[in-house]
DNA sequence: AATGAATGAGCGTTCATTCAT
DNA sequence: AATGAATGAACGCTCATTCAT
């Protein structure tokens, strides 16, 4: 039992090792420039050992993706929990996003990619763990929306799912603007920092309940 | 003369055609799915051939972008110019940008992945042509906003360009939703139609002046 | 009559042209690296148009031999007739041949690779014009150590013919000398001039009459 | 241990029939004349595998160079020393050199295309190795100058290395005489053979000492 | 568990040349 | 005489993946 036990953690560990050293890799080069050539390479490990680790190139990709789905969660959980209002948690929510992309803009970046065209249609390894997690943050920020519903913060007319749904997509975007955009903005002498700030001030205006 | 318009009318045909079916292909396989072989085998000539009316794959791809950056840019100057009111152009905007998805979906998907970083750091045919386009949309839908600011119908604390941003990009992502999402709306007896048309009142309560 | 001279005559300076321009993009890029189309652009008339004047990409470059060799061979002529020994004959040779060299380096570079593997088993336009030259070449070589033979400046034990293929297909390669080569020679403080000179002072050795 | 050294040996055998082949094809088409196709389907296995063995095509045509280059080296050292003077080893070394040339022209020709401009500007695999070789080839023939000089057998007013590129670079091209220089020899009765031994005739008047 | 060897499929692009007009 | 359109053939190389051991 014991034995068996030490063989799994080794073999975590292991797994641990490789993806380490190839979310390395994707995030300085990107999915499609890196072979599993590079991988097995800078990973030391022959290359047929790796997918004795992970199923393909994409389980491996999705793997990393997962890990920063993971990292996210945490910490829209833990900001989240800090506010008191259903308004105040909802603004926590978008800036425990951005927070998020400012500290791990490669995670962010990896987990776009993963959700974009180039690997739809595919049946891929992880891809439901990383959908649960992606769950757990829509519930957070639905919730955040009822209480503010309840306690008044939020205009009771808006139905918490259709927000969050609006929130979350949109929040995805407005950290990766194009360099058009962002020239375009820089024109204006508006920052990205403070486009997201004063983006956050119109989702805040959107739901706000103006009656009170 | 009349000779030299011939044949480049006949020119231009060609173009046409090849641009039709290799469309077709983008549009059902994707990008990356789709080779320079399976087009030239589909339109009937020679794959050479092909090259000589356009430069690359990417010039090819991209032109066909320009198509739907071009018949975006139409639908939207001919509705928005029926408002009246600053915030109904912006809502007319809007329309208009869901218009062109529900008609064109495969144009408006090529042309967020021409967006993408699939294609970055390299100067593309037409690129130039599609960014100025994009330029006017923007304008627009600044102009509509500077008209509501002026009109009252809007707040005017508002930053026109960095609601403009806040909303083009929006709008691109709110037409797009993954299908777990679609899942989520659809529990929620949401249809996309229906939830597209939530965030646009979402939108008007993010500008519109409460106090009027 | 009048008229098809005319027309031959524009005929040959359009080809003359054509020829210019090709030769100066082979000179400046080599013949694998320059392609019809790089020509006919240069040119300023239609691909097809150039192969009225050429019957191939071939024929075009050995045209350009054909004129380096046309040079060279003039210079050879009006170089040897001054010299009063055979031995003098036979140095100026090798003198006409280096200036050929150091002031029409292309042409000798361009003759050189007409030579190689790269063509041979193929017939093409102009080669025997080109041969016919290199056997006058030959023949003045040739004509050189009769003479020097007779008058004694040079053994008799000589075969001319032998001697003459000799000197000729050596000076061909003493003024190419591959970078390892040059550096070789630089090392003892040899210029390309200076192992030049010293080579003709070997040649002279070679033939000369010692006991004379 | 031992396993690993019967695979090592294993893949070296692999490697050499590689090569064995490559190097049949090259010989009879040349180089540019073989795709790495050709070569994959003669020798059975799969074009990606002969990446496994060899870097790319030039690295497999400069170990076939290498090749015969070492092949020379021993032929020309072990020539060289039964040489009692050192215009007798100066002698020796050009046999060694028509030796080589006669038995396996194949390897000369390679060697001498590997020289050509077809492939310079490029840093390719193994020709650091054979600049090496060809260094010691130059190192032979100089050698064997100093020493005729020493023991009075050439005059001692040649310059050794000037001397030693001279022959080695008419050497080279001795061998490879074109079909009409061939003609031209032939018509004088003279046979390639009778050619280069005149030749060799020349090079000891170029150097032997008249005095002695 | 780990490896080295092997593979099939594919890629976009270029070329010299030839045709119908 | 001159053109624009069209073509077939080829090119070296890389990739993710899977075997036999």
């Amino acid at each position: 039992m014991s034995v068996k036990d030490l063989k799994k953690q080794k073999k975590e560990q292991r797994r641990k090792y490789i993806l380490d050293i190839a979310e390395k890799l994707f995030f300085i080069h990107g999915y499609d420039e890196v072979s599993m050539n590079d991988i097995s390479y800078e990973v030391g490990l022959n290359k047929a050992t790796i997918y004795r680790y992970f199923k393909n190139k994409e389980s491996l990709y999705f793997s990393i993706v997962l890990r920063g789905v993971g990292i996210f969660n945490e910490m829209l959980k833990s900001k989240v929990q800090a506010g008191k209002t259903g308004i105040e948690k909802l603004e926590l929510a978008g800036r425990a996003y951005f927070e998020f992309y400012k500290n791990y803009p490669d995670y962010h970046d990896a987990y776009l990619y993963s959700k974009s065209k180039r690997f739809e249609f595919k049946e891929i390894e992880h891809s439901s763990q990383i959908d649960s997690l992606a769950k757990d943050v829509m519930k957070i920020i639905c919730d955040a929306i009822k209480e503010g519903i309840d306690d008044k913060t939020m205009r009771n007319s808006l139905n918490p799912v259709q927000v969050a749904v609006f929130v979350a997509v949109t929040a995805e975007r407005i950290v990766e603007l194009s360099p058009q955009t962002l020239n375009l903005l820089k024109k204006q002498k508006i920052s990205h920092e403070k486009f997201i700030d004063d983006s956050m001030d119109l989702w805040k205006h959107m739901v706000m309940n103006h009656l009170k």
